[in-house]
DNA sequence: ATGGATGCAAAAGTTTTGCAAAGAA
DNA sequence: TTCTTTGCAAAACTTTTGCATCCAT
């Protein structure tokens, strides 16, 4: 589990929130989940693990984590959130259309680009979670959408 | 506009599929809008412009258009797709999440990028529209989620 | 005790699907 | 004519909202 459970509810009142049961099992959700979860899955995961809490609970819990930012969200090619723990290892992917392969992509790769935002534009990038769609190697060969 | 009307009924043809006032007015109004549409809007512009076409029939030739590669699809940061024509120049998104300002990034960023992930992974990359949240220079004074 | 957070239920919004009818080739 | 594509209507799915109640502080 990436974040340290003890800290939380610290920070949450720091800021001036409270830190409820709910909050807890859904903070550990995501981090359990390993990264780029859909709302339904953590309503799943916290449901299944105990007392019933209620879907809206968890949309509007998600959606404070990622204002107050201790969970990202990334939207995935088909157009749906995904979230994870803001404090994971930042990384990528590279979703074949074809064949659906899903490469992961280290982060080094944009740190670059990060940096030159941040001298050439003055912008601070806080999420870059990004799916890139396209061929893998073994796919181009076939002309995916030819027939 | 930035597509050749005359020739995609051929294009389409030559791929065995058919080309319907519908799909003809769905690529006009993709085109019309100048990029990152989402479907609701081209209906409605569709159906403004013209004989009433049925949602369902929107969506699924934007579905279409998209899987021959004839537009690109991009999600939103808040999870919902725009599309947009794909003869386009590809840009990106910088956005604001305090003030919501709107830089437009060129894609001369991306394109060693684009060369790297071909180079290293074999991966062609067919739709990398993106958009990176976070703070503008102008709002990273005032530490936008504390309080 | 006090105000923020949750549960519930209902609505709103978005996208998909099955099937008969229409129409492009 | 033939087979793809559309219209229609309904369903499926996802997310949001209002309000009374609950509970963290």
């Amino acid at each position: 589990m990436s974040h340290d459970n003890i800290d939380l509810a610290e920070i949450l009142r720091k800021r001036g929130y409270r830190m409820t049961p709910q909050r807890q099992m859904v903070l550990d959700a995501v981090c359990e989940s390993g990264g780029h979860v859909a709302p339904e899955r953590i309503y799943e995961a916290v449901n299944e693990k105990s007392e019933a809490v209620n879907r809206a609970t968890v949309y509007r819990i998600l959606k404070f984590l990622r204002e107050i930012q201790l969970v990202t969200a990334t939207a995935s090619p088909d157009g749906h959130l995904l979230y994870e723990i803001a404090s994971g290892e930042p990384h990528h992917h590279l979703l074949c259309r074809k064949c659906g392969a899903d490469l992961e992509l280290p982060n080094e790769h944009f740190s670059r680009l990060w940096q030159q935002l941040f001298s050439e534009f003055g912008f601070r990038v806080e999420e870059m979670h990004v799916t890139f769609q396209g061929l893998c190697a073994d796919c181009q060969g076939g002309r995916a959408s030819r027939r």
